[in-house]
DNA sequence: CTACATATTTGATATAAATCAAGATGCCTC
DNA sequence: GAGGCATCTTGATTTATATCAAATATGTAG
């Protein structure tokens, strides 16, 4: 483990609180590996014998049946994922697979469930984090099922262009046809609902995004809280999040 | 609060672990009440000032937007809804209406949140409810983004026959309009669903289900259990909760 | 039991999205 | 800067699903 990554692990929300004797043991316990894009780290099925934390890179979630494939979520650093997974000591319902070179720390599942037993500020920041991924899938569910494809694009763009620096311009955290995945469409489909949007001020450039006017856009997009809010108990430190 | 409740509400994975003295001021500190069907419980977007306990009749979790409306989930007694708003603080996500007549326990916010923070064995039993609720959400949420309507629906059947008694016969738990809202689709979509079905053994008379043969049914519906899969962490007592 | 209100089914049609098939574009390597 | 590969776009078409409009069934109050 590189020692300046100590801090930033330490730093998220999870961790933040916990004793500094329990999070050196965890620290020690765990592993830190590097990969290439394009690789597997779980697949969904298999048990869910570690905690992932991704300290650097970019991860997809993902999950196949019978033939499709679909995006669940894309994971920016720093942030832990399937945490639901070992919590409940169970096996992995999605897959997650690198998109970018990517630093990943691997805690072992018992050093997770035995922290959460001991350690009362990491449980409670457990369950922060759980009941906020929750509320997170909460809104995508609602969203895919009560939003045409065009205005899921749409809202997307306006909760990304909020969530990164610059309202007017940004760049898609990952390819077209991973956005497309994660939007709950085909890359096809996603073509043409940009094509759709440009009445509405968005300008594409490859994988750059320019909203001329968000008001405009947000007519359109018809944007709510109760889908499209960002929630977050703690002070997030360094901790950026992208959800669909 | 009816004494005959107490029981069941006490045996609810959620409190069945927690201290004696905790439960009975929990108790005590909540409201019992008795409502018609079709009434409203809670509306999305107010805050979550209580958790809400279904301890007799049956309702729905639903959420609109934009003039669209969609059906998040069943719930049956005994069980408790929206725990995850309880925990975050926060407004609900999803509005809830008894569609049969019902008695809801009721339990102040800052209570749930005070046993937390302080009983040790609530926080665990939180946490595995929490992380069991998200993963059945990952499920629905797989579910509806990898099948047709017709699979969704041959597969929901498959679920229902087990988690009920005879596999081959049962009542839907809802009314038809509700089902297809659950499963993402429209009445009149379910209905030629069902006739699709038919071919696969399906038997349809209002609102009871026949399957023939399931493992016909099955060959159509190819079920996985990591979509469609019960997982349960604590033996459940009595306890039963009807997803999609 | 009858009649009303509501829920469901059925048919015809419209819309949304997926698929198939070329092209075009961008990106990386050399 | 030129090839080569992957990604993205565009157009034509098919399929899935929604919508609209009756017709039929179902449950319920009287």
């Amino acid at each position: 483990m590189r020692p300046e990554d100590i801090p930033v692990v330490r730093n998220l929300p999870l961790f933040a609180d916990m004793d500094d004797r329990r999070f050196d043991e965890l620290v020690k316990a765990a592993l830190l590996q590097t990969f290439p894009p394009q690789v597997d780290l779980i697949r969904e099925g298999d048990p869910a014998d570690f905690l992932y934390v991704l300290v650097e890179g970019a991860v997809e979630l993902y999950a196949g049946h019978n033939g499709r494939e679909t995006t669940m979520a894309v994971i920016e650093p720093t942030s832990a994922f399937i945490l639901a997974a070992v919590l409940n000591d169970a096996v992995f319902l999605m897959s997650a697979r690198t998109f970018l070179p990517s630093r990943v720390m691997m805690i072992p599942n018992e050093h997770i469930r035995r922290c959460f037993a001991e350690d009362k500020a990491f449980a409670a920041a457990v369950v922060a984090e759980l009941s906020q991924a929750y509320r997170q899938l909460v809104k995508q569910h609602k969203e895919i099922k009560l939003r045409l494809a065009a205005e899921r694009l749409a809202n997307y763009l306006l909760r990304q262009s909020q969530a990164r620096g610059d309202p007017t311009h940004f760049k898609l955290p990952a390819g077209k046809g991973t956005i497309a995945a994660l939007l709950g469409m085909t890359p096809e489909n996603l073509s043409r609902a940009f094509g759709a949007l440009s009445a509405y001020g968005v300008r594409v450039r490859g994988g750059s995004i320019h909203i001329d006017d968000a008001a405009l856009l947000a007519d359109f997009a018809k944007p709510t809280p109760l889908i499209d809010g960002v929630e977050e108990i703690y002070e997030r430190r360094g901790v950026k999040s992208i959800g669909p």
